[in-house]
RNA sequence: UGAGCAGGAUAAGUGAUCGCUGCCGCUGCUCCGAAAGGACGCGGGAGAGGAAAGUCCGGGCUUCACAGGGCAGGAUACCAGAUAACGUCUGGCGGAGGCGACUCCAGAGACAGUGCAACAGAAAUAUACCGCCGGUUUCGGCCGGUAAGGGUGGAAGGGCAGUGUAAGAGACUACCGCCCGGGUGGUAACAUCCGGGGCACAUGUAAACCUUAUCCGAAGCAAGACCGAACAGAAAGCAUAAGGCGGCCCGUCUGCUUUCGGGUAGGUCGCUUGAGCCUGGCGGCGACGUCAGGACUAGAUAGAUGAUCACUCACGACAUAACCCGGCUUAUCGUCCUGCUCAUAGC
RNA sequence: GGCGACAUAGCCAAGUGGUAAGGCGUGGGUCUGCAAAACCCUGACUCGCCGGUUCAAAUCCGGCUGUCGCCU
């Protein structure tokens, strides 16, 4: 496996962002939802709002970086969208990492093992 | 030393680990496949900009349209050149600004025609309000001449001085301006000189319509080409066996295979070696051209540059390729280099 | 990535080079015992921003900024 596996279409977007439950905090807005597949599958989402394409493609890449540092600790078979507020484009990774990770436990998705 | 003008370069760096996207290689163990090959693994090497931006011009490329010409529509506009082409660039000319280095110009035509010019003003391209002069008078004025003066306006009938006249007026004269013709220099724009017209054309606006000259078919890689599940459709053949409707027959609906064809989801190509880059010589004032040598330098397809650690400093601006080039415009923390101008002081 | 449209008062908006219409709303007044309704009065000074053409620009011409739409 090459690279981890995502949502792509607009359909599984509007699909986990009807049927899923949302959290949200200052930064970031975290949508999940049980899926058939046995895998988890993250989508990123960052509006125009947030700033220009340097902006906007430093965001992707820290959300894409903690979503594969942290894919073990998470429970299997759900897919996952992360929207990012304009608040982010001022923080750093570490601010970034623990918003999503102050996310995952209101969804109640870490595992138990730690 | 201070103030400035013009041009150019650069766009934080180094090392380690994990991660991402192409490319190349493998005595390869594992999986898929008839094979070619692919997946995976390991190793090597590559991986955003000067503006990648805005999409404002120009071209390549692709599809569609097209005998040729004209009209319409759009663009450009001093002259000569450069270029694949351009609204770009270079060198000149004219004008404007600056003490200067130098900078800026949307810089054709308003004697081809039409339109518009609010308010003010008597009058806006045609006219007499006041004034001046002559005549007349019932002394209030009326008739005629007149653009020298007043006032209005962004703009008032070529300017200024003189002659002249009742008062005036290119009516006449000199200079300037304008128009026409010619000489000289220059490829040309243009500069300069001579002669003539006595002035008939004569406010501004062409980023108003327009005239003249030149150029332009349209759309854009989500262009387009190929393969192609599903599904709508057509034709041929087979079975008339079985099932539904029906009490039964007739009838009617449902079937299978092959071929054709449309082309959706999806995939492959287009996709990066190029009117390109670096160094040097030659031609040219220059833009640029030409010759020789050298290097290969992203190609993704929801879209690759991030995270951690250590060190240095000026503590890091604007900003992320998406078919590719040539320009323009706009954004930008700083650092460095070259040439030149002015002022002051010293030699 | 490509193509196109729009920006005028708090809101909806008209506007042809020459003083920027109108409606809703706000505020004040008349009316009423008090209100509602009705009637009268009321505001643009940066016409998104910066330049240019013109005597004069919301309007014409360039360049920026923002918003929206279409192509999948």
């Amino acid at each position: 496996m090459k690279r981890f596996p995502s949502i792509k279409k607009n359909s599984e977007f509007q699909k986990v962002y009807k049927g899923g439950t949302s959290y949200a905090n200052r930064l970031l807005v975290m949508y999940v939802r049980k899926s058939e597949r046995p895998d988890t599958r993250i989508g990123i989402s960052v509006s125009k709002k947030v700033g220009n394409s340097v902006v906007r493609h430093r965001v992707t890449r820290r959300i894409r970086e903690i979503f594969r540092l942290h894919r073990e600790e998470t429970n299997s078979g759900l897919d996952i969208v992360v929207t990012a507020r304009p608040a982010a484009k001022e923080s750093d990774f570490k601010k970034l990492e623990s918003a999503y990770l102050h996310l995952c436990g209101l969804h109640n998705i870490r595992k138990e093992s730690k």
